[in-house]
DNA sequence: AGCATTAGTATTATTTTTCATACTTAGTAC
DNA sequence: GTACTAAGTATGAAAAATAATACTAATGCT
């Protein structure tokens, strides 16, 4: 691992920094999960109308596109979050819902929400 | 709240889905201050070993630039999340660390870092 | 037969975010 | 008087995310 004995090469090894360094941080983690732009508001639609349809969170989401609401859709579905039940049917119906995965998640997203609600009224 | 008698007109108006569609939507004043690739990093960071000095956090996130991390520091300040002392010295020294609104936060991401620590463990 | 519907896909364009690199500044130590 | 330090700034390039637009497929309805 490192083996500089002299400290002209050091870089990183005065202190243990591993945890958020390497990849056994639970932020960086989570964040894989449910960051980025859309997730949590997806995932907090579906918590609040589970099962959802594909129309239906879209008009929720009203400036999401098509194109990006199925990628992160399928990326919530990869990472157990969500999943995805197909109706034979025409026109289709797919319905999303939570996991017992993603049901793990409504406190953490009502923790977002509560603090939201609390100390982010109209202060931006 | 729901007037539309005949269905051939309808768009957003069969549910009330105000506080997602509108800015007043919690989750999404939240994600203004809290989203993206490194905020919550940071604030873990600082959580973590407050005060905190530039460096530091430069050192601990391993990837971030000093421009995206000068950038995303100024962020929270503008928001009332951190404060930033300078001292007067040579080299200069700066310290970051949470406002009391900031303090706030420091459960919300106790909730996220929980829900990594037992449900995010190895499985990405 | 022709149209509407839903949940997409495909492709290209645009925007946003992040990165890499070089430069700055003011003291202090050599 | 030269080098070193910490915390930046400036600039341009690259990468990632998101958007816009057009298209598809199966079937029920008229």
């Amino acid at each position: 691992m490192k083996n500089n004995t002299n400290a002209d090469e050091q870089e990183f090894t005065n202190q243990d920094f591993s945890d958020i360094v390497e990849n056994n941080c639970p932020m960086t983690n989570t964040l894989k999960v449910i960051g980025g732009k859309w997730k949590l508001l997806i995932l907090h639609a579906i918590m609040s109308e589970c099962p959802a349809r594909f129309g239906e969170l879209k008009k929720k989401m009203k400036d999401i596109t098509q194109t990006t609401l199925t990628a992160q859709l399928r990326e919530l579905e990869r990472d157990g979050i969500l999943s995805r039940k197909i109706y034979a049917e025409t026109p289709p119906k797919v319905e999303y819902k939570l996991t017992p995965l993603g049901e793990t998640l409504v406190p953490v997203i009502n923790t977002i929400i509560a603090w939201g609600n609390t100390y982010c009224k109209s202060n931006l």
